[in-house]
DNA sequence: CGCTTAATTGATCAGGGTCAATCGTGGTGG
DNA sequence: CCACCACGATTGACCCTGATCAATTAAGCG
């Protein structure tokens, strides 16, 4: 009874917690009921490290990053999450990790205790719950991956394959947060950012237009220097 | 920690379903007799990338190491799991990560269509599956925060800090893995592994005797070196 | 007791961080 | 509508940490 989701390609296919067409008969969507939409501004903060873990979230629309601010300042990401993802589940009563909105956005919050509750007697939901989280790893475990990986150029090249598939149009490419975000999600700085992206330029991998539109022109490129 | 022999289909105990707890409650095992166990020597594979994904892995004594190797031939160590922790259990049908035992090792093998199974009317086994996604995933992000962070220093302190709560008895620590193997799950390479341990000593943070073995003099100097 | 492999140490080099200046873009108000 | 401003992004110069190359030293192990 394992879905048949064969290899994962980068953008998750959580139909998680959406009236699919296996559960969906007989059953009218228990979480749409036990979420509330609200709307998040960006650059807000939705959730804080330290906060208790009393809700957990989903994306309708927009970007939200997942980040941990050291003691030093420096902040890293750990992940961002586009519409369709569940994020801010975690199994500590505090929370570890905060939630941003990187852009606008809109959000479903759902509160623990009710969807646990549910999840006891309705195996779909909790089969979907053990889903988003085994995807979460595997995210997690390619994100381990590209920094541990050396080379700036090889984190830049996968951080924009990652995206083409996320949030790419054809070859055309629009990222929606700063340099910074993504310095600080592939552990590099702004700088080296801006240089590999330069880079890429001046080689014909890619065509900037602004700093946040650029059109892939080689996609093997970017697949060779990822390795 | 338990031995167990019994290979026999499970006889699940009614008190391991769900208490009134939180799905943040670590339960008993209810796992204990589904699986076969298997010895295997050190340095040999226990499942690679690429395999199918048929079965999945408890420790049962001994050290395990999760990693993925690079085109170019270098090696990332994910994550390194211990006696009581699954370690192998991944959503796609093909392997993204391999196994190899750090040492020699006892290991329970799960068949996975079996407990999938199972978990479908047993919420106990879900549950704990859950439970090990959660757990997997909280590990990988502070891996990830590692790797991200930079200082050489910084990340063998963290790395030593992590093994006195896994493995310390005491001041005393021993390491079961090599250099090699700790410099590929920290991102750096054996010689600077070498001197960051040898500076530490030389300050009076720690006292090693053999490569493998040490005495944590200052854990509060470790702790203020991983911040 | 030698042989093999792991670990340490040293010398050098380069990738990327840091500091600083400049450019560009979008937003605001005159 | 345009000038100005503020902030993000780019570029350059320099430096420092950790990688690389190479040589010992230590440690297991038959």
């Amino acid at each position: 009874m394992r879905t048949q989701q064969a290899t994962l390609p980068n953008p998750l296919p959580v139909e998680a917690l959406e009236p699919s067409a296996t559960w969906a008969a007989g059953r009218e969507e228990p979480l749409r009921a036990a979420g509330t939409v609200v709307e998040i501004g960006e650059g807000q903060e939705i959730c804080a490290e330290g906060d208790d873990t009393d809700h957990f979230y989903k994306v309708v629309s927009g970007v939200v990053r997942i980040c941990k601010f050291l003691s030093d300042g420096r902040r890293q990401i750990e992940a961002f999450h586009v519409a369709g993802e569940l994020f801010g589940l975690e199994l500590g009563a505090e929370r570890l990790l905060s939630a941003e909105a990187v852009t606008n956005c809109s959000i479903i919050v759902y509160r623990r205790r009710s969807i646990e509750q549910q999840a006891k007697s309705d195996h779909a939901i909790s089969h979907q719950l053990f889903q988003h989280a085994m995807q979460s790893l595997a995210q997690a475990q390619v994100h381990s991956l590209l920094l541990g990986r050396r080379g700036a150029a090889e984190k830049v090249a996968a951080f924009l394959l990652e995206w083409t598939a996320k949030a790419g149009q054809g070859d055309r490419l629009h990222l929606v947060m700063s340099r910074q975000d993504i310095a600080d999600y592939l552990g590099l700085t702004i700088e080296t950012v801006s240089r590999s992206m330069s880079q890429f330029e001046r080689d014909g991998v890619i065509a900037l237009s602004g700093a946040r539109h650029m059109r892939v022109l080689s996609r093997g490129a970017l697949l060779s220097l990822a390795s």
